[in-house]
DNA sequence: ATGCATCGCGCG
DNA sequence: AAAGCGCGCGATGCAT
């Protein structure tokens, strides 16, 4: 296999440009152009090339792309237009900004500028700025030739970045990134655009049939203070609510604030018309996504699913940032799932890893008996009910089993009796009173779990004072002071700027590191989420390298996968992926995976 | 006009 | 403080 390591240079202005446009919306446009590409194969020089887009695609034609690892900084962005606009796929695909976000998380910046500073590569160029808004036919010769300077420099920087940025990684997160830039750039999912038009007119005609039901237009149904203005011409007590953010008064308008709650039964029939019209009305994801839907299908008969690999910084995949469409968020029963269908002759099989963060943190934990129990096919939901309501295992009830699960799905990450209670009023109806009985006797039968806890409390002093240590369940956790914590996947958990501090007003203590956006609080029970989740995606990704192998992935959410197989093989094809997304990894000897799936012509069908 | 903070909400 | 967590997008309201 030949490395390519490529930068194409594209038509943008102010208003065409990567930060106005999706990536797919920028390439498939009409003001989309190529002006050059610059090339480096293996570590020979880098050679510039411009020309029409014929010109273009006869020099890029040359090479035999089955053979061929292609390299850029960003590749999503330029393995799309090799795809999009010349219809050339490479054999693998590898990404410095996917692999620099892994190694660096948010303290680096993912700019090839800011890397190439970081590592001390040279200094990128600033001939870009001089294009804008200009096509080639624009371009001087003498400009053509400095912007080809500046196009070789950024390839031979990705290059170098390269270089420094492969050792971090084993094959299996060289092959991620791999699929992932591949779900976004080799689009195999289709849309069901019959669906996506009625359901449009559907969701449409349901907003004005709300609407009709009110004597309010729209407008005043969005805001939050025309809302309460109108509230409070109809005598109603407008609800309000404190916020966690600022600790200001504010509206307690959301769906499920009670206070709004209470307008949906409100004694007045007017009020309660009032609060169902502004939930209809106020919901928009239905009509955006499904406009999405039909425009990118439009323009290109397929749709593309672009992911980031690891976007959280526990390694979770991510929705593609700036692409406007999560595929990671879909509503559970929505049309939008039916419209999403396989290619013709084949289906979607999908499966997901069972209660996987529960097994995940019971096995770090070294919960024996509770692992057991699950390798046995039994139900921990309904041992811990039998043990909350002291009733044997097989005559727990379903209310009781629904405790039982909230409580075992949120517990093991230091949840508090309030919010306990609050999920469980919030999936069941039913109020739960003696929740810190609940909570109390959660952490009296799982001291592994609150164990665990206290490592990581453990492991967070060890990361603000740079030492090492290790922890959990076979030693599965190495705290490598302030590069952070490492997973079994080779990658860090990382914390940066993490530091002890004492609030000067409340005295309270605790430690605290950076966010994009400001700074969060770290604790014993928040890394153990952490930890677990980030273990479960390692888990996963083991799992998607192998299935990959036979049958393409077009998406992943979280503990959930889909790949595409031949209509005839679709039962097969089932089988192969719950057997492997259900192998026990060598690291986690003794861990009990379960996995279960489905197939069909369309995503909601598994 | 444009950017930023906040809230709400969808998924896991 | 033995404190559930991880994301991205859309809309609003306010500041620039």
């Amino acid at each position: 296999m030949q490395l390519m390591t490529l930068d194409i240079e594209s038509f943008y202005s102010k208003t065409y440009s990567l930060s106005k446009l999706t990536t797919e919306e920028y390439i498939n446009g009409d003001e989309f152009e190529v002006i050059g590409v610059s090339i480096k194969l293996g570590d020979a020089p880098t050679t510039w090339h411009t020309g029409s887009r014929l010109q273009i695609t006869n020099i890029l034609n040359r090479y035999n792309w089955n053979d061929i690892t292609l390299v850029a900084h960003n590749c999503f962005f330029d393995a799309s237009i090799l795809s999009l606009y010349f219809g050339i796929f490479p054999a693998r695909y590898m990404d410095t900004l996917s692999m620099a976000r892994a190694v660096h998380g948010i303290s680096v910046g993912g700019s090839l500028a800011k890397l190439a500073e970081h590592y001390e590569l040279g200094v990128k160029g600033t001939e870009v700025v001089d294009a804008m808004g200009k096509y080639r036919k624009d371009f001087t010769k003498e400009e053509l030739a400095r912007y080809g300077e500046y196009c070789i420099n950024d390839t031979e920087l990705t290059y170098k970045l390269l270089q420094k940025l492969t050792p971090h990684f084993n094959s299996t997160e060289l092959s991620l990134i791999d699929m992932t830039i591949r779900m976004g750039a080799d689009a195999k999912l289709e849309v069901d655009m019959l669906l996506l038009q009625a359901h449009l007119d559907y969701v449409l005609d349901e907003k004005e049939r709300l609407l009709s039901t009110v004597a309010a237009d729209k407008s005043e149904l969005m805001s939050n203070p025309k809302f309460a203005k109108l509230l409070e011409d109809h005598g109603v007590e407008v609800p309000m609510k404190v916020s966690p953010t600022t600790g200001e008064n504010t509206y307690a308008f959301a769906k499920t604030d009670d206070g709004f709650k209470a307008l949906l039964e409100h004694s007045n029939p007017t009020v309660q018309a009032l609060a169902l019209a502004r939930l209809g009305v106020k919901s928009t994801l239905e009509e955006t996504r499904t406009i999405r839907f039909m425009n990118i299908a439009n323009r290109m008969g397929s749709l593309p699913i672009p992911l980031k690999y690891y976007g959280a910084a526990t390694g979770r995949w991510a929705a593609g940032s700036g692409q406007k469409v999560n595929f990671q968020n879909l509503p559970r029963g929505s049309i939008l799932k039916e419209a999403i269908v396989a290619p013709q002759g084949q289906v979607i099989v999908g499966a997901d890893l069972s209660n996987i963060e529960l097994r995940v943190g019971m096995w770090v934990a070294g919960e024996m008996s509770a692992l057991k129990l699950l390798g046995e096919g039994g139900d921990l939901y309904k041992d811990f009910a039998s043990k909350v309501f002291d009733v044997p295992y097989d005559e727990v009830t379903k209310d009781q089993r629904f405790i039982g699960k909230t409580s075992q799905l949120s517990l093991i990450f230091g949840v508090g009796a309030a919010k306990l209670r609050a999920a469980v009023k919030a999936g069941s109806g039913k109020d739960l009173p003696n929740a810190q009985e609940i909570v109390d006797l959660y952490r009296s039968t799982y001291t592994g779990v609150t164990g665990l806890w206290s490592k990581c409390g453990d492991a967070i002093k060890a990361m603000a004072l740079n030492s090492n240590f290790t922890f959990g369940n076979n030693d599965i956790f190495a705290v490598e002071g302030t590069k952070g914590i490492k997973f079994p996947s080779g990658m860090y958990m990382q914390y940066p700027e993490l530091a002890h501090e004492v609030n000067k007003e409340t005295g309270e203590r605790g430690y605290k590191y950076k966010l994009r956006n400001g700074y969060d609080r770290l604790y014993g029970g928040k890394l153990t989420n952490n930890l677990v989740q980030g273990t479960a995606r390692c888990i996963m990704s083991e799992a998607m390298v192998r299935v990959n192998k036979r049958y393409p992935i077009v998406l992943t959410i979280h503990d959930a996968l889909y790949i595409l197989a031949p209509e005839d093989e679709a039962q097969e094809a089932l089988d192969f992926l719950i057997e492997e997304m259900t192998k026990t990894p060598l690291w986690m000897a003794g861990l009990p995976l379960d996995a279960e799936g489905k197939y069909g012509k369309s995503l909601a069908e598994c």
